[in-house]
DNA sequence: ACAGAAGCTTA
DNA sequence: GTAAGCTTCTGTT
């Protein structure tokens, strides 16, 4: 519609005052644009496209609506700037320049020839220049149009064309809405524009191969461009400079700045071909526009365009656009002599016609999954919008209307991050992207008094806000969303109320992304999805020694900030929960991850009790120890060294005394490792064995000893660990705060430890633990004849594949011989490497190679297993447990030989770890309804990988053993029959010692 | 006050 | 050779 009074008037040639110029760097938001936006196929071949969807969205939006966006302008002159190749003229300033850039991902490569015909498509000039970088010609761009006294904006927020911004000059970012001006500048890199290029000649650039001054950074850089102006100054001077390292490095390095100034320095006379006059902004021809977005399927833009336009969708042919294939190398030649195949679209119009609102019934889950990523950053991010609900009145409204609406996303803010220790604050809702609230409800004013007193006014009382939403967040209709449920259900829990029915945006993404770079935080979610960053907890409550509790954040800042956090949840939530089932996840999600939120909410919940005296006693003996072997080593080294610092002591063992056999770490310190040291010790040095001593006890003091006792909670006089779902990898749990699933167990002096977790008077702690878990599902997943017999034997595992491989009889076979088949049992699990195997058993690289040789003639399906998980992880980027559970590997693919053999072994390993931590989540799952069938009372308190710990009356120990045990060996049924039976083994004690 | 390295604990 | 978390030291902010 802006275009019909634009069409109107006529156009200028050239440029005058009061034009100004857009430039997109094309080049630099392909990359950044398939990076940070969500995949995206187009549904009739799958061919990728979020990046192009991405280019479309912005392009037409700044074309058709700048003013409404942070550039605040609408542009005269318009230009798409590409890279040409990647060879310029750098190169043979420095061979290095960009030497270090791998080929781009496969399914960006057809995507650059298709953002050069949208740019067409659209109508607009799409520039490239042989031998010069696209940050050149928009240089020599922003030059022109200076001289003609128009502005430019520059449509990237790569820092290299930053020392283009001035008076006349901005970027913008278009990812996150920014403009970026003289002050934006300063305020990221610390110095003005101008100085960008010192300040990049001194920091250099990784991605880029440009050297710059090793050990400065971009504040160090700023710094010292303060104190000596510019970098020559700086140069001539730099002797002046304090800091040793940094001076040295400096003048050491001298030359490898001046080269990476020039190698920063844009170039703005490039010899164009197009003046500014061939950059005039024409309107967009609808046909041959809509014909392109046709193609691509990008129905919504289509529709837009098509209103926009004024043309029928219906009279629009698609266009055939020509696609690059994934082994052609990009750049402008490909398309014209690459082989190439002619996309002929097949009719995507009855969706582009379908109302946004309209229920998706009938649709495949990706299409749904491509209009809900359409749906959720349709409308933009405004936390203005946001709504404080200070009365019943206005949370009766809410309520209503999120009961109408059948969905609700929901936040709690708090005093903690510790839900056992945590008050409530406040509660935000959304109950669709851009409608959000928040409840305040126990804000105080700034200076609160040690009576706790300064509760502001117009709060509805905590009482009475939960009193009305406890029927909602209840209520069986209305589906709650919310990122990171469990600890939210622990609070409302303590406040009476179950939250349910839910989902879990942070387990969605994990079923989804496991292994993928990033974890499953909101904030990260928002960026990956969503292309926005979200207010910061830090920027409102201050870190560190000035953090304030969240009572005291202002309600308006509150506001702003927590009823983001919901609106985001929901919008994730509507992206990320179609995307389960066009992967065929909904099942893993539905029994491997939401139904086992509650149940570790509830093991959280009780906690275990730890004997304070038990540790008390302890840390003295311990300190005791510790002093009595500290003293000794102070009289063997002869002065009072800090025997934790393992700088210190490399100095002392493989300097001054000159002990032998000192190997580096990756830092060039000495290595110290206890390892290392036992082997000295064994051969007869006194001092190395006093340190692993010594190191012993102070480690079990720290760590256990002395920090147990301060997690014991004061209401519940309980330890209450807390288990992060979506940590790890491979599927596994993990405990924090304080970790659970490292208590000491090795040795006598630390199980010691173990004796201090003990059982509620008149009840036991049961420790149930699957046996070889790891190996049995080993057996099962590569079908090995010999190991599947001997685990239905109920056999020694180890010592029938020692028998095995050295033809020797199970029957007085030596111990060593055993061992050495247990290493190797292991090295399968970790996905075996002779390297490795030969460290573990301090054996010979060769003799490790020659084991695990015969280890394959032995066990030729073992090898099968591996080839085939490799060859499975390259092909499709991830591999699956038995239970279709996904861990991602991005980089198996590397051309680095390191890390590519690195990920091999972790797939090899994630498919056996993470069946099995699949296998002990489904006991979970199913072990509260199966005690509770049995009418027993005992409640699980801890897991540790293939372990569960339970607590119960005396009376009940024998009953709950045969259920637990039941449950844990039949856990993998119905969705899987394995093949080879697994085996628990339990036992009930009053400390987790005697009982494991 | 924070980040990374080194070291040690578990499955 | 796999997967985690915590403490101490060290150097920088």
């Amino acid at each position: 519609m802006a275009w019909t009074a634009k069409l109107g008037r006529a156009i200028p040639a050239g440029m005058k005052k009061g034009d100004h110029l857009f430039l997109v760097d094309g080049s630099g938001y392909i990359f950044r644009a398939y990076h940070a936006l969500p995949p995206l196929s187009r549904k009739s071949d799958g061919l990728p496209t979020s990046a192009v969807l991405g280019f479309c969205n912005m392009v037409w939006k700044l074309m058709q609506d700048a003013r409404h966006t942070d550039v605040g302008i609408a542009p005269t002159h318009f230009a798409v700037i590409f890279d040409y190749s990647s060879k310029t003229f750098r190169n043979e300033l420095y061979p290095e320049y960009k030497a270090n850039r791998s080929a781009p991902p496969e399914d960006l490569i057809p995507q650059f020839g298709l953002i050069r015909q949208a740019t067409a498509a659209f109508n607009v000039p799409c520039i490239e220049m042989e031998g010069f970088e696209a940050d050149d010609i928009i240089a020599t761009y922003c030059r022109l149009a200076c001289e003609a006294g128009g502005d430019t904006t520059i449509v990237s927020s790569d820092k290299d064309l930053m020392q283009l911004v001035g008076a006349m000059v901005s970027m913008y970012d278009p990812m996150k809405d920014r403009h970026i001006g003289v002050p934006q500048v300063v305020e990221k890199w610390g110095v003005p524009p101008q100085k960008m290029i010192d300040l990049q000649a001194l920091t250099g650039d990784s991605v880029d191969n440009v050297p710059g001054v090793p050990g400065i950074g971009p504040k160090t850089a700023a710094q010292l461009l303060e104190q000596f102006g510019n970098l020559d100054g700086l140069l001539a001077r730099a002797g002046e400079i304090k800091q040793d390292k940094r001076r040295e490095s400096i003048i050491a390095n001298a030359d490898k700045a001046r080269i990476s100034r020039e190698l920063v320095m844009l170039k703005n006379d490039v010899p164009l071909k197009e003046g500014l006059d061939d950059l005039v902004l024409h309107a967009p021809d609808g046909p041959k526009l809509i014909g392109f977005l046709k193609t691509m399927e990008f129905t919504t833009l289509t529709r837009r365009v098509a209103e926009a336009t004024g043309t029928e969708i219906a009279d629009v042919q698609a266009t055939p656009v020509t696609i690059e294939r994934a082994d052609a190398a990009h750049g402008p030649d490909v398309g014209a002599g690459a082989p190439t195949i002619a996309a002929t679209p097949n009719g995507a119009e009855k969706p582009a016609a379908r109302p946004e609102d309209a229920p998706p019934q009938g649709d495949t889950p990706s299409l749904l999954s491509a209009l809900r990523l359409e749906q959720a950053t349709a409308r933009k991010i405004d936390p203005s919008a946001y709504v404080a609900i200070r009365d019943t009145a206005a949370l009766k409204d809410w309520i209503a209307e999120a009961t109408e609406a059948g969905i609700l996303a929901f936040d709690t803010e708090t005093t903690s991050s510790d839900p056992m220790r945590a008050d409530l604050i406040g509660l935000s809702m959304a109950i669709a992207p851009g409608r959000a609230a928040y409840v305040p409800l126990a804000h105080t004013s700034g200076n609160g008094d040690l009576l706790g007193g300064g509760l502001l006014s117009d709060q509805i009382p905590v009482r009475e806000a939960l009193a009305l939403l406890k029927p909602l967040l209840e209520d069986k209709s209305v589906l709650k969303i919310v990122q990171d449920l469990k600890y939210d259900l622990i609070v409302m829990s303590r406040h009476g109320i179950e939250i349910g029915p839910f989902d879990d945006t942070m387990l969605i993404s994990y079923v989804l992304d496991a292994g993928t770079s990033g974890g499953h935080d909101l904030i990260g979610l928002s960026e990956k999805w969503l292309g926005h960053a979200p207010a910061s907890k830090k920027e409102l409550a201050g870190s560190g020694r000035n953090a304030v509790g969240f009572e005291q954040v202002d309600i308006g800042r509150a506001t702003a900030y927590a009823a983001e956090q919901a609106d985001i949840a929901l919008r994730l939530w509507q992206l990320l929960k179609p995307r389960l089932a066009a992967k065929g996840l909904v099942s893993v999600y539905e029994r491997l991850e939401r139904p086992l939120v509650p149940v570790l909410a509830r093991m959280e919940q009780r906690g275990i009790s730890v004997d304070r005296q038990i540790l008390s006693r302890l840390s003295g003996e311990l300190a005791q120890g510790a002093a009595r072997v500290e003293e000794e080593i102070y009289g063997i080294v002869g002065e009072r060294i800090n025997i934790g610092s393992p700088k210190q002591l490399g100095d002392i063992l493989f300097g001054r005394m000159g002990l032998p056999g000192g190997s580096k770490t990756k830092t060039g310190q000495w290595s110290t490792t206890a390892q290392l040291l036992e082997d000295l010790a064994a051969e007869g040095h006194e001092l190395p064995r006093k340190i692993v001593d010594w190191r012993q006890l102070t480690k079990l003091k720290s760590t256990y000893t002395d920090a147990l006792p301060g997690f014991i909670n004061p209401g519940t006089n309980r330890v209450h660990t807390s288990y992060a779902l979506a940590a790890t990898t491979t599927g596994r749990l993990s405990s924090s705060d304080p970790n659970l699933q490292n208590i000491p167990v090795r040795t006598a002096e630390g199980r010691k430890i173990r004796t201090a977790f003990i059982a509620e008077k008149g009840h036991k702690l049961v420790s149930a633990d699957y046996s070889q878990i790891e190996l049995r599902v080993l057996a099962h997943v590569a079908e090995i004849p010999q190991l599947k017999q001997a685990f239905a034997d109920g056999a020694d595992i180890h010592a029938i594949t020692a028998s095995e491989m050295f033809n020797v009889p199970v029957e007085g076979m030596p111990s060593e011989v055993r061992r050495r088949a247990k290493a190797i049992n292991f090295g399968i699990i970790y996905g075996i490497s002779a390297f490795g195997l030969a460290n573990q058993l301090s054996i010979p690289r060769e003799e490790a190679s020659a084991y695990i040789k015969r280890y394959f003639e032995r066990f030729p399906g073992i090898r099968d297993y591996i080839e085939e998980t490799k060859a499975y992880a390259r092909e499709y980027g991830f591999v699956e447990t038995i239970f279709g559970r996904r861990i991602h590997y991005p980089e198996i693919r590397s051309s680095n030989p390191s890390i590519r053999a690195f990920n091999e072994r972790a797939s090899i390993n994630a498919r056996l770890q993470g069946t099995a931590a699949d296998i002990i989540r489904r006991a979970m799952v199913h072990m509260e309804e199966a005690l509770e069938k049995a009418k027993l009372s005992a409640r699980m308190l801890l897991q540790v990988h293939d372990e569960l710990i339970f607590e119960t009356v005396e009376a009940e120990v024998e009953a709950t053993i045969l259920v637990v045990r039941r449950v844990m060996e039949n856990a993998p049924m119905p969705a899987v029959s394995m093949s080879v039976p697994l085996h628990v083994d339990a036992r009930a004690a009053n400390n987790w010692d005697e009982a494991h």
